[in-house]
DNA sequence: AGGTATGTAACAGTTGGAGATACATAATCG
DNA sequence: CGATTATGTATCTCCAACTGTTACATACCT
């Protein structure tokens, strides 16, 4: 199973966001990410509606944050992307008839509930500014690979 | 994404096996599982590596648990299956070169590292036998879907 | 008007894993 | 011993989800 690596991805794209100056175009945001400008503007979509980003368009246009890194959170991102599983593993049926298949999935739900739960914690006490590297020298925008 | 549900359907399986007296066929066993034989059969295999359990081939052959389910750990279950990867999510690149995405693949890997091992925790804490139906008559064997 | 950039729909390509098939091996029964 | 039944496993097919790609509309600046 491929992993979803749009968190990861998009927190990059937003440390390199805020040590910019001015505003950044998708061309140059998303060969940083390693894609192609229409999947970078698809995957920020959510962020620019949940307010973490602006966007301009037209001549001159591109991409800058809405709020300084300090007051994004781990967790404003990952919801921002539309809260994306973050486990590979689940039961086959949400809802069995055999009372053994539902005590399993009982204990799988329970299990990655709690699990969701520290992912939740942890992402919230996470801000942006926490990730980004001390010397702004380190932190210019470039193509990966 | 689809999800791994190998975990849960082998404890659904073992479950089975748990409350049964004699030998069960990969053909019974793979039918309570919402699969074929020779999935099942692959799935098992580690298993019964692991000596959780044990096949017989031949007439009159088919699985059976090798401990009882109180001396069989969700933990065991889950390495015996070869610790199939828990989470969605991951990053991009493992060895990055720009300092930013190193920063972010740092705090998501240790992220998910502390979230393993409470997994791994919380599965060493739970015994087949705690998950079984009180009752042994809703535990018999019957094809799902 | 022309150039540049975002917004987004629609289509194509990829890929990993489940499902399916085939056949070898082994054990039991008559 | 041959027939039957069951596991062991390699290999191929199939499918669905997601990424990547393309196309085109919209908007803004010069």
């Amino acid at each position: 199973m491929n992993r979803d690596t749009r968190l990861s991805d998009v927190l990059h794209v937003l440390l390199h966001m805020g040590q910019a100056k001015g505003l950044l175009t998708s061309d140059v945001l998303a060969r940083s990410m390693g894609t192609n400008p229409a999947v970078f503007r698809r995957t920020m979509a959510g962020l620019r509606e949940a307010g973490l980003v602006r966007s301009e368009r037209g001549h001159g246009g591109g991409w800058q944050l809405a709020r300084h890194l300090s007051e994004i959170t781990l967790l404003d991102v990952y919801e921002a992307l539309g809260r994306p599983s973050l486990f590979a593993i689940g039961n086959r049926s949400a809802h069995a008839k055999c009372l053994v298949e539902k005590n399993v999935n009982a204990v799988m739900v329970d299990t990655m509930a709690e699990a969701a739960t520290f992912f939740a914690t942890r992402f919230r006490e996470i801000t942006l500014d926490q990730i980004a590297p001390r010397d702004p020298a380190f932190a210019s925008v470039h193509a990966h690979r």
